[in-house]
DNA sequence: CTGCTAATTAGCAATTGATGCGAATTGCGT
DNA sequence: ACGCAATTCGCATCAATTGCTAATTAGCAG
């Protein structure tokens, strides 16, 4: 994802409009490896920013997931989560407290046996006990 | 997933009982290859057996990935899918239709970075269009 | 600076996949 | 055949997310 800056030029070249909102999630968002979901987003949203609305940071994340600023990544933990980072890297999900840390792994193996399917993309998914719950 | 009359012995052996419902969706999973939803697992059944219950559908593939007769999957298509194939491989998941393609691979890399996470495994999902959609 | 207009906000309703609950039913060991 | 625990199934509930819409606001043109 872009710095605030860079997205507030980005938004107004879409015709999209850079509200209060906006920047504070923008700030919230850049440089975060935390993966949060829009629940935390909201959480830490409403502490900068009482009232604003759950819905608005949906349509943000949405704005910028289609954007291709961050991804949306379902790890089945119950919400989708949301990550700035764009660049190739892989996943690693703890079991027992859904914490999602970034990997560098080499690019994932090609696939074979499938005729005729185009792959657009591969996604590795790491799934255990983080360092954190090990304890 | 075993076979039905396998399963019978092991559902007993547990405690648990072995109903004609049971029974039915024992037979549509077995050498399933599709990963169905529960949905399509319960239109399937409905045909058989009018009258079965979502519910109870639910209730069976529940009780069956608690055995580990069974993998539950979340690949983000707004249901889980069920894979009676507990073996170890990959799957290819269709942008366009939602199908779920097994794929065989060598093994997921080694990940690296991530001191003290405990990795128990990796899952590799490549996402894309299939032959069918392709068309 | 002022006004205009389309975009946005925010709250609530609605939707969807899945589970909790409980009364009636049924498998199955004795 | 009996009895009890497991199961079924319909309905209510839940959680994540989106639809809807009146009131507000960003940002452009003049």
């Amino acid at each position: 994802m872009r710095s605030p800056a860079e997205l507030t030029q980005a938004f107004r070249q879409t015709g999209l409009k850079v509200t209060p909102q906006r920047q504070l999630l923008f700030g919230l968002l850049h440089g975060n490896t935390s993966h949060p979901s829009a629940d935390v987003l909201f959480a830490l949203a409403s502490e900068a920013m009482p009232g604003i609305s759950l819905r608005t940071v949906y349509q943000t994340l949405n704005d910028l997931a289609a954007m291709g600023e961050l991804q949306s990544i379902d790890f089945g933990t119950g919400s989708a989560r949301f990550d700035p980072n764009v660049t190739d890297h892989q996943h690693a999900v703890c079991n027992e407290c859904d914490a999602v840390h970034d990997v560098r792994v080499s690019r994932a193996p090609k696939m074979s046996g499938l005729e005729g399917f185009d792959i657009h993309d591969a996604h590795i998914v790491y799934r255990g006990i983080c360092a954190d719950c090990a304890s």
